[in-house]
DNA sequence: ATCGTTTTGGCACTTTGGTATGAGTCCCAC
DNA sequence: GTGGGACTCATACCAAAGTGCCAAAACGAT
């Protein structure tokens, strides 16, 4: 919200100055009202081109940025998210049992909680879903 | 490609029109000088904006575009890759065997040598590699 | 301090996944 | 027409995943 603000002062600034140099142009006769207009074409072009780059940036972070709330509607709980991170990443129940310092039984109570609030019947459609839902980085 | 000629045959279209244009305002002396800045200022704008939309939209196409050349660098045949796209969407070997018309035993045969083409050992592990490989949609 | 949730874990059991091996069919290229 | 690759399938076996049930410890809020 800010930027685009800062965007639009900066075009009003721009179309100012450009008055300005069109006014200065013409008293100096048809030298160089060519130029003058590339110029504001290229300026215009660019400030295109940059209120274009925000608005890509802004839909690559959307499609990244993960739902929380929708983790906790679902009910899940910190240590199951952390779980499911581990399950996406591919690693094994021994293997996720290992990174979180805890037993593989714990691990596969997790998994088992996971797939029930994601309605999942197996790890791989937990990966999938979740991803849907947006609450695992796509 | 195609549509990137297009942008730059109009560009240069509205470039030759706009100079048509300013020179016939100089004729006319002072009165419209303002108001054809303002009109290319708009006109340029509006083609950036066109540039970015088309650019963005590229990105998007890139983010999900398969290296089809990948899969068969590392010699996936077309029906293991079928496989593959199924294991991703989150199916049991007897889902996908189903789906193929073909048996388990087959699935678990092309299972297990997409894990060994892939270096993975578990096909969720499979799924995060042809991810990050760009051989699956991300 | 007590209640509810989370986290942890064990055990027994079933299901699914993955390996190894072997083999038959089909098709394409040389 | 022969060899090689792709696709199919089976069997046997082991590993991993998932279920059900239970229960204790830890934590957080009122």
């Amino acid at each position: 919200m800010k930027r685009t603000v800062f965007v639009f002062s900066a075009l009003i600034v721009s179309l100012l100055i450009l008055f300005q140099l069109s006014k200065y142009a013409y008293v100096s006769n048809d030298i160089s009202i060519e130029i003058i207009i590339s110029v504001i074409a290229i300026v215009f072009l660019v400030i295109g081109l940059y209120i274009n780059r925000k608005s890509s940036k802004n839909q690559k972070h959307l499609s990244i940025a993960i739902d929380h709330k929708k983790v906790k509607q679902l009910g899940i709980s910190k240590r199951e998210y952390e779980v499911l991170v581990q399950i996406s990443r591919g690693l094994s129940n021994k293997e996720i049992a290992d990174t979180l310092f805890v037993s593989e039984s714990t691990i596969k109570t997790h998994v088992s909680n996971l797939l029930l609030k994601l309605d999942a019947k197996r790890r791989t459609q937990a990966i999938q879903k979740a991803k849907d839902l947006q609450i695992l980085p796509v």
